[in-house]
DNA sequence: GCTATCACG
DNA sequence: GACGTACGTGATAGCC
């Protein structure tokens, strides 16, 4: 087919996109010999969709990929240090850009590449002849140079962020359309390719001038006309050296090609060579889609040992899923089996299947076993007739089942012998459910926390997502058994041999992680991290969540139905201020009455096009007007009232009538716990109105709750790991560290301290934790952004050592590609050496994490060591907020109590630690938690 | 399902 | 000089 109207060419800048793919993705490794192969997955599920053909109608009739070849282009003689500064290519990189090629070839689609050219000159050759054929031309590509080509048919197609450049993209991003992008490069040149352009001018000023003057070269000639005096020197010194930025930035729309368009026409791949290529890489799950929208047979990978010379796992061989077996357990004798071989054993994989979600609530529906990968068993014991089947008889159990107290009986034994280990992922959830039927399983491995000290950071912990990573497998979907929405149904209601095929396979799946993970945490040297910070955590957590914490629900809603009508007014009132109805509840319907109909100055537009209504716009404009306070009375109202006192009341477990929240161990990257369903960590205390949500959490009658909290835990971390001696001994010497922090910076005696500035040096305190910027700062403390640099200069004078730890960290991660805790907590930070935005963002969190998730181990190691210190008294332990302990004791033992407790939290570092500051921990008590607090 | 907002440490 | 920024979470409501 000839090239013409109605044609549409995709050109891929190959080389583009595997190196994005390759800092953006995880660093999968090939299992069978540890190859790198996640940059080539990547682009392979770039060229999935191409056979999904889900482009609708901007399917392609002509297709490339387009690689550079050759580090030596024309460019390098007009300019010797273009693209100089460039990194090495790194390592694991380099093997990926020939498997690329294949890829390419494999999916059958053309793979172009000239010696001694860029691929931007190939791409931008072959639009323009498509363009002047008349024919459309997306671009598969963010490269900003290729920005130039954009319009009259042509786009570009962002495939990592799925998302297309058209001509107002480019207007967004240089402030010229695309016959002018060239120019504006040329001015503010390119620190990444190394074009100098004009020193001084970026982008905005760039596109400025261009306007203004409307080309480079109307400007150059009439540079004396720029009013700055330092722009229009600069203009005139330099202009040989923009000019010689824009031909380097110019795109070579004419070269001499050795093909035509035609030769690009899309053809379907070959099945078996694609297929063949893919199972060559072992992409699992990528080759099973692909193989579904071929209409082909998925490739069958061999489960390879992976090769012990490279570091990673080691599995023994394991069979097919295809082949797995799986049964359902229906009689004693057969149980009786399973129990023996486990015992014989040593080991077997459990996973409980119940009516919920939630522990407190939900019931036992079946138990699976695992002890041989691959084989796997399923103990129905509480499945029901079909919800929708005889009324009559629904409710009665299936045939076929054993009797749940007699199979649970004789379990019992097993799960908590203490010879036998009970593996499961998210073991918290069972144990729970478990516990409730009079079983204490013990010992425990959970594959989610062996992921989790293992891969911190690299990627989520689910065995969905496991499962799919490392064993190439994708799991039965509990919505193929239960559905999904308002005709769901529960667990018990599925048919036992669909319960069998999902139950039996979830513990296969978990035996098999557990083989493969668990040989790892030696190697990755977070043996004891596992074994004393997570594991021993399930246990403690799962008996707190078990615990509660009783909340009085008439306070609740009490304070809900005054809060309604405070509301109800305020509401009244905006209503009135704004000359119209709305509701205020709705941040679009806010902004487009303060900005568009009132008028009020200061409206920024978010990359919704919506504008931005957060607290501190609305505070700097309550200055101006009232409305906008008076919203933000009725925010605080609205939040308080739908996520505490009204959401709250729902969690109320009707049986104990306490609150059960569910701690999620593996949520937080630093280490942190983070608690769901209701998050008890966040419940007000910042303002008055507040706080007194707290006094709805109560003790039992005779009883009193107590809350131990670190007193400036991060900072003194801070004072630790960094060597700070003016702030260790602030802290040997009790005093007011951010007094101390100030009279340090500004030279003021600690008597002489005003709250303005202690305010300042504790904000400056709290930045340094979370990687400090003047930006940030400034905004935190509402003073101008060369100040708030000023105050970080100074800070960074005095106490050197901060900004050495800021340095450090930062090269360990970028070396390293993790940053860890003092107890050996390993974060990996994958994004250390992106570029742009997120390399800020990964730093900051890079120099956070090792403070952050020391705090967060500390606490943990006090969790694991407070149930046997106070199991004498008559005490429970029933919150963690991050940095507090809350606890539930009987009147007459609080103090001993506090001292018990105070004792284990202070001395929680030792013997692994001894930080060169004391850990102080505060005491509080009351009848509630606003008064224990 | 995404975004904005706001609650906590 | 320019870019876009404080770290870590979870729940709710609005909106497509």
């Amino acid at each position: 087919m000839s090239f013409g109207k109605g044609s549409h060419l995709h050109l891929i800048d190959g080389s583009a996109f595997i190196f994005r793919a390759f800092h953006a993705l995880p660093p999968l490794t090939r299992k069978s010999d540890g190859l790198p192969v996640g940059a080539v997955q990547g682009f392979c599920d770039m060229l999935r969709r191409y056979i999904a053909k889900d482009h609708g109608r901007d399917f392609p009739t002509h297709i490339a990929v387009i690689f550079d070849k050759g580090s030596h282009t024309f460019r390098n003689e007009l300019y010797d240090q273009y693209k100089a500064n460039r990194d090495e290519m790194p390592e694991d990189l380099r093997p990926q850009i020939p498997l690329t090629r294949r890829a390419t070839e494999a999916f059958n689609i053309a793979c172009k590449e000239i010696e001694g050219f860029e691929a931007d000159d190939i791409i931008a050759t072959l639009a323009v002849q498509a363009r002047d054929a008349g024919g459309r031309v997306t671009i598969v590509s963010s490269d900003k140079d290729l920005m130039q080509l954009v319009g009259g048919g042509v786009e570009m197609f962002d495939a990592m962020k799925n998302r297309v450049i058209d001509a107002e993209g480019v207007v967004e991003k240089f402030g010229v359309g695309p016959e002018r992008v060239v120019d504006v490069q040329a001015l503010a040149g390119d620190s990444v390719d190394n074009v100098p352009g004009a020193p001084g001018i970026g982008i905005k000023t760039a596109a400025l001038l261009i306007n203004e003057f409307g080309s480079l070269e109307e400007l150059l000639d009439r540079a004396e006309e720029v009013k700055q005096p330092k722009r229009r020197e600069t203009l005139i010194e330099k202009r040989d050296q923009i000019e010689l930025s824009k031909k380097l930035v110019q795109l070579d729309c004419d070269m001499d090609l050795p093909f035509t368009l035609e030769d690009l026409e899309a053809r379907d791949p070959d099945p078996d060579t694609l297929l063949g290529f893919l199972a060559e890489m072992e992409f699992r799950s990528l080759s099973k889609r692909i193989a579904e929208a071929l209409g082909e047979e998925a490739p069958v990978i061999p489960e390879t040992a992976p090769q012990a010379a490279d570091g990673e796992a080691e599995a023994e061989d394991q069979p097919d899923f295809a082949d797995a077996t799986y049964t359902a357990i229906r009689d004693a004798d057969t149980l009786q089996v399973w129990i023996d071989r486990a015992r014989e054993r040593g080991y077997l994989a459990i996973d409980t299947e119940t009516t919920g979600l939630n522990e407190m609530t939900a019931d036992l529906v079946g138990v699976s076993l695992c002890i041989e990968a691959g084989e796997a068993a399923y103990l129905p014991l509480a499945h029901r007739g079909a919800a929708d089947g005889d009324l009559f008889n629904s409710d009665e159990l299936t045939e076929g089942q054993m009797d749940a107290g007699e199979a649970l009986a004789l379990l019992k034994p097993l799960l908590e012998d203490p010879s036998v280990m009970k593996i499961g992922q998210n073991m918290k959830y069972d144990a729970k459910i478990l516990a409730r039927n009079g079983i204490d399983i013990a010992p425990i491995d959970d594959t989610m926390l062996l992921s989790y000290a293992l891969h911190g950071g690299l990627h989520g912990h689910g065995m969905d997502m496991l499962s799919e990573r490392y064993l190439g497998h994708k799991p039965i979907p509990i919505k193929e058994l239960i559905g999904s929405g308002k005709s769901q149904i529960t667990f018990d209601r599925v048919e036992i041999d669909k319960a069998v095929r999902y139950a039996a396979e979830d513990a296969d799946i978990t035996l098999r992680l557990w083989k493969l993970l668990k040989p790892q945490l030696h190697r990755h040297h977070v043996t004891r991290v596992y074994e004393r910070l997570e594991r021993p955590l399930v246990p403690v957590l799962a008996d707190m969540e078990r615990a509660g914490i009783k909340v009085d629900r008439n306070t609740l809603s009490r304070m809900s139905g005054a809060f309604a009508q405070k509301m109800a007014a305020l509401e009244e009132e905006i209503h009135e201020l704004a000359g119209e109805k709305f509701n205020v509840g709705s941040p679009k319907q806010l902004g487009e009455i303060l900005f568009d109909k009132m008028g009020l100055e200061g409206g920024k537009k978010g990359k919704t096009g919506a504008y931005a209504t957060g607290a501190d716009v609305l505070e700097d404009l309550a200055t101006e007007h009232d409305l906008p306070a008076r919203v933000l009375d009725w925010r605080q109202l609205s939040k308080l009232k739908s996520t505490y006192t009204d959401a709250l009341q729902e969690h109320i477990n009707p049986e104990t009538g306490r609150v059960h929240t569910s701690y999620s161990i593996a949520g937080a990257n630093t280490g942190r716990l983070a608690s769901t369903d209701p998050n008890l960590q966040n419940i007000p205390v910042r303002s008055e109105e507040g706080r007194r949500i707290r006094e709805a959490f109560v003790a039992e009658e005779g009883k009193v709750l107590v809350s131990l909290d670190y007193s400036q835990i991060e900072l003194r971390i801070l004072a630790h790991i960094a060597g700070i001696d003016a702030l260790k001994e602030a802290f040997r010497d009790g005093q007011d560290i951010h007094a101390a922090t100030a009279s340090e910076m500004f030279n003021v005696p600690l008597d002489e301290m005003t709250p303005e500035v202690r305010r300042q040096a504790k904000a400056i305190n709290f930045g340094v934790i979370y990687g400090i910027s003047g930006f940030g700062l400034a905004r935190n403390l509402r003073i101008p952004r060369a100040e708030a640099q000023g105050f970080i200069d100074r800070y960074f004078e005095r106490f050197p050592g901060i900004r050495d730890y800021m340095n450090d960290t930062t090269a360990f991660a970028k070396e390293h590609k993790r940053v860890e805790t003092l107890f050996g907590r390993v974060i990996h930070t994958p994004e250390i050496s992106a570029s742009g935005p997120r390399a800020g963002f990964a730093r900051r969190a890079a120099i956070n994490a090792p403070i952050q998730g020391t705090a967060a181990d500390i606490i943990r190691r006090a969790m694991v060591r407070m149930p046997a210190a106070i199991a004498d008294l008559p005490a429970q332990m029933l919150l963690q907020v991050h940095d507090e302990l809350i606890f539930e004791v009987a009147e007459d033992a609080v103090d001993e109590l506090i001292a018990t407790a105070r004792e284990v939290m202070e001395a929680a570092p030792h013997p692994v630690l001894t930080l060169d500051v004391p850990l102080v921990v505060d005491a509080g008590q009351g009848a509630n938690w606003a008064e224990a607090h």
